[in-house]
Parts: C-alpha cells; sequence; structure tokens
DNA sequence: TATATTTACATTGTGTACAATATAATTGTA
DNA sequence: TACAATTATATTGTACACAATGTAAATATA
C-alpha cells in the first residue's frame, strides 16, 4: 500500500487551502454589498486600526509582497478608500491614508464577521483551539524560512 | 472601545487565509523543482488516487470551479502529465487521465510532504486536532449554503 | 565626497480563483 | 418526435499572488 500520504484525504495543507478558500469566498458575497474584495476588505482592517502604514508595513501586516499589494493600493485609490501619498522625509516610502469614505464603511464592515462566523458553526473553546493552532504554524513557519 | 471585531488579530479568517498562504509557498519552493504548481499538485493527488476522473468530479474532489480547472488541465496536457477525452457515451463530459509522466511525477512528489510538515513543527495530537477542526469548518459550510 | 550597498516600491510574467455568461450535448416531457 | 429544461464544460472579465527584475532614493564606506 504505497503513497499514502499522497492521498488528499491525509494531508493538513489541502483541508487548511481549501478551509481558507471557501471562508473567503463565503466574505465575498457580503463583501461585494459595501464595493470590497476580501484582500481589500483585510487592508481596510489592518488601516483602520492603525492608519497610516507604509505599503511595506501594510504588506507585513498581511504576509503580501509589493507585487500584490501596489495594484491593491491602486484599485482602493481609484474607488475612494484610500490615499497615497509618497513620504517627504523618505521619498522612497509610499504613506497610506484612509478617505472618509473609507471611514464610513467602518461600520457596514462590522455587520459582517458575526454573520459569517455563524457558518463556521464551531464552540467558543473549538473557536480558540483553532486559532491558537493557526498561529502556532504561522510563527513557526517563519523560523524555518531557510529550508 | 469600538469595533473590535474588525481588529485582524481578533479574526479567525485572516490567520486561516494568512496560514494557508505560507504553507501553499513553502510547498511550492519544493514542487517547482518537478515542475508543478501547487493546484496541479492536489489535482495530481486526486487523479494518482483515482485516474480516470470526469473535469466536474476533479472540480469537486479540490473545491474548484471550471473557470479554474480548465485552464489548470490545459496546462497540465501541454507539459505532458495528464491527457483529456471527450467521453464517447456522453459528448459534453471531459475525462482526465494520467499520461506515463505524470506517473513517474509519484516517486518524487512523495518526497515533499514530509519535508513541509516538518516546518509546521506541531505535535501529533495537535496535527490530529487541526486536521478535525478544518474539516468540520469545511462541512459546516458545506450545510450553510444560502446565508 | 564619490561609489557601493541597501532599502522601498513598482513592473512584468505566469498561474490561479471565481462570478457571470455562453455553448453544445443530453434528458425530460407534452 | 419536437422542444423545453438540464447538465457539463468552456469562455470572459476582474482581481489576486508571487518570483524575478527594475529603479530611484537613502545610507554606508572607503
Amino acid at each position: 500500500m504505497g503513497y499514502d500520504n499522497l492521498k488528499l484525504k491525509n494531508q493538513l495543507c489541502f483541508p487548511l487551502y481549501a478551509c481558507s478558500k471557501e471562508v473567503v469566498r463565503k466574505y465575498k458575497k457580503h463583501l461585494g454589498k459595501i464595493g470590497l474584495t476580501y484582500t481589500q476588505y483585510i487592508a481596510m482592517m489592518a488601516l483602520w486600526e492603525k492608519s497610516p502604514l507604509s505599503v511595506t508595513e501594510l504588506g507585513n501586516c498581511l504576509y503580501l509582497d509589493s507585487g500584490t499589494v501596489t495594484p491593491l493600493l491602486k484599485r482602493m485609490e481609484a474607488d475612494g478608500f484610500i490615499k497615497r501619498t509618497r513620504n517627504d522625509e523618505d521619498e522612497r516610502t509610499v504613506m497610506v491614508d484612509i478617505t472618509q469614505k473609507g471611514l464610513d464603511l467602518r461600520e457596514q464592515a462590522a455587520q459582517i464577521p458575526p454573520k459569517v462566523g455563524g457558518c463556521l458553526n464551531l464552540s467558543h473553546d473549538e473557536t480558540i483551539t483553532l486559532y491558537k493552532l493557526l498561529y502556532k504554524v504561522l510563527n513557526n513557519l517563519e523560523m524555518s524560512e531557510d529550508e
């Protein structure tokens, strides 16, 4: 009985990948109504809390690189949610600020997490356990950058 | 203290999304050497185990829709890993088979999961717990298709 | 202070990912 | 058996996602 570790059922990565995709898909249905994609939504969450942020800082918060963040921010600026300004002190860095339109979105966005959370149907303990395990993996992966 | 449920730290979906992305990134580094992307890799896993599969069946296995699967399979066919054949009995369905080149890949692919698994650094119990919680969420999301 | 290095973003190219739509084959039904 | 409805796949358009590369500004060093 060979190749057991190549069965989808025996993978940890596959349910992780599929689960992430399905949760994001669920979010998208709600986010579409307020004009955000999922990636734009997590960018707004970072900015609602810590604006202004540089492009690099935002990318680090979200585990995204500049090839993703730059076009993402351009679309968000075109939609009027944020503003990008090149820093006066260091002309290399671009600062990202929220506009009033971006701030106004917060009220409606706050309704969404409980709706999606309800679909997951986990107990409080299960939620905490899953949360901790995910961050544990995330941290462990950062440790082993080299391999 | 408003909008606590909009902080990245308080989200479950965000570590899920980030974790999935980082694990896939880790896989990619190994998969590149054998000429596969991550999505192609999980498609091969499904096919190694259950080939032949129709496009729809494969899409269901992987939680992917035809807009993703069709171009994916076309690239894999161009690379010589699989073969697509329109079914004789039902001309609507396309059957996907593995080629010899695709079969030969299995040996090298089998080396990869333990390498990535090592980076996750979870105990046996933690791995089982995470696995079960991910499938629980995945199943619960399928139940609540409507909302 | 000239030059090498580093840093911060941006660009390019390839490959997903999915909603919405289109198309052709099959099946159900009057 | 015509024709409507369904099914299976493909196409289109938009938006990530990242590796590799490019570029300009800032910093370090001889």
